[in-house]
DNA sequence: CGCGAAGGTGAGAACGTTCTCACAGCGAAT
DNA sequence: ATTCGCTGTGAGAACGTTCTCACCTTCGCG
């Protein structure tokens, strides 16, 4: 009998205390698809990505997040199952069919550049949804992204406190990515609080290459002496590394003729001593996952939206003050 | 009815269409749950990971094998669940109620130095179970390994094309895991076969890290001049960049005075222009799921076993040849 | 002493499929 | 004309749980 060993309605102690015993006598486990079957209880959630990514520093990333939600699926006794959409291209109608037939309680959608139309798709769907760095436009959706204007702004105010004032951004153009827009927007804020004015010499927005990153640093050190940065922040590690390279073949010595710092804390930044910020992926993992039990719990309670705060992690690279 | 969707029976073309059509109409989706439940037919495979990997590499490895099995899932419209055992001490409980409960179609275990008593308890399910880069000891289990004798012997074998003649060898001990052995198995076998003998002087076993690999270092270079190495394999990555910082830092040039390589070809490798041997994980994962697939079909097939070939990675840093 | 509330129990419907079976039609072979 | 096999069809059991309901006991209280 059911009751016994879910707890589900008045049974006297000595008939669980029997029941449970015959229980493990006989090796009996409950069949799980029958329980859900019936009960409509679902124990499963989804966890669909996008997977074309960047090559560096999304195993990181994807592994991390992953993590916080299978942190937060093993709290609740939920499992996690997968979709992976591979192409570029639309796969919306794949995703519904996953949803559909895999029963899930809950849906996290890791979907760096996610095309709305997915998500469009989605939401007709009666399955809580969040969506995992990416500020959807339909305002009720979930999400839990991260800070990222408040990434950029805690760099430039560290430089600032260095006591820099021509400080450099090398970013992506605002149609690239949200990501992109942010960046620039805390450097700019960043900079503006301080009262110190944005010199448009000093910024160049195309994308986050390499290769990018170095034809800008030649072009802001092609300038008059005087009008040069003493501080150069990247938008992303690589930008940032690729900088510190081009440098140093240029003579110069970081941080002492040029400070320089990036935005994600890439392995290599770590060894490179690049004073950069880091993301709490995990913890975006595991909001997510706590998110998606409140709203199977009161779907009511309306849109959730969480922006995690980003961690200034300062080496060497900004380490010396100029005079 | 079933028929006309699924396919199952004989159905006339017309009414086929037209269930299809009401079908389409009605929005309606199977309920997979009470499909399988009927059916005894399932549709999702597990993969069961031990979380206490090594930092730098894990990610990368992590994903790739996910990657693979989930590209073999969809194949097969399969689904792929998560199961993440962090501590430790010993869960084999919590993996059997996970096994018992998902009702899986299949298992797959990414367990690095996995603790025989879990594989033990999941071997008497009566689940189709797949080992990932580990051999058990349990002769009638199937697995998917990679061939660390042959990664060992590719780089032996490339370092005395070169000309080398003196061949160091940096690892880890037989106990530490079947790895370090297998290693250095293949860095002996690969000498023999060439007729040089092994110069015990100049092979140091402890374990994986850093620091042994740069004592192991400083112990070989202490050696008379003509007794020292000309080349230097590491059983992995991480050791032979640490070897060529120490190196660098003794005025020595890599490939000119000493050449290097590593296994595992990881990010920096590729950096630090290091020779190496990179891992086919995807193809695991890949093989992985392929065998749940057959197993699921005949059982009686017997253990399946895959040992995957890695490939050599020639970079500078045994690029010259010696004179 | 009667009566309602609460604790405990078992039977059986329900969840949404797949599977089995009986049976109707119809052409081909006996 | 009867039998055989085949395609097509619908009814209903089955999968293994949970849930509902009716009922039975026991106790406290008026």
């Amino acid at each position: 009998m059911s009751r016994a060993l879910t707890g589900s309605g008045p049974v006297s102690a000595e008939n669980k205390r029997r029941v449970i015993e015959a229980a493990r006598r006989l090796d009996y486990h409950p069949n799980t698809l029958a329980g859900a079957l019936k009960s409509r209880r679902r124990n499963t959630w989804g966890l669909l990505s996008f997977w074309y990514f960047t090559p560096t520093l999304s195993d990181h990333y994807y592994t991390k997040v992953l993590g916080g939600i299978l942190d937060a699926a093993a709290r609740v006794e939920h499992r996690v199952l997968l979709l992976n959409v591979v192409g570029r291209f639309d796969r919306s109608e794949e995703c519904r069919r996953f949803c559909h037939e895999s029963q899930l309680a809950g849906l996290a959608i890791l979907a760096p550049r996610s095309t709305e139309s997915a998500i469009e798709v989605l939401r007709r769907q009666r399955i809580p949804t969040v969506l995992l760095a990416y500020r959807p436009r339909a305002p009720e959706l979930s999400f839990v992204d991260l800070d990222n204007v408040q990434a950029s702004r805690l760099v430039v105010e560290h430089l600032l406190s260095q006591g820099h004032r021509r400080v450099a951004f090398f970013g992506g153009e605002y149609k690239l990515s949200a990501n992109a827009r942010d960046r620039h927007d805390g450097y700019v804020t960043a900079l503006e609080q301080a009262g110190v004015q944005v010199d448009p010499r000093l910024v160049h927005q195309q994308d986050f290459t390499s290769g990018f990153a170095i034809e800008a640093f030649h072009k802001v050190w092609a300038l008059p002496r005087a009008a040069r940065p003493t501080a150069i922040f990247c938008a992303t590690d690589r930008m940032a590394l690729a900088v510190g390279d081009a440098a140093r073949v240029r003579g110069l010595h970081v941080p002492r003729d040029l400070a320089l710092a990036g935005i994600d804390d890439e392995p290599a930044a770590s060894s490179a001593q690049l004073t950069t910020v880091r993301y709490p992926f995990a913890e975006m993992g595991l909001q997510a996952g706590e998110m998606l039990g409140k709203l199977a719990d009161a779907p009511e309670a309306g849109p959730l939206r969480v922006l995690l705060p980003p961690q200034l992690i300062v080496r060497e690279s900004t380490s010396l003050k100029i005079g």
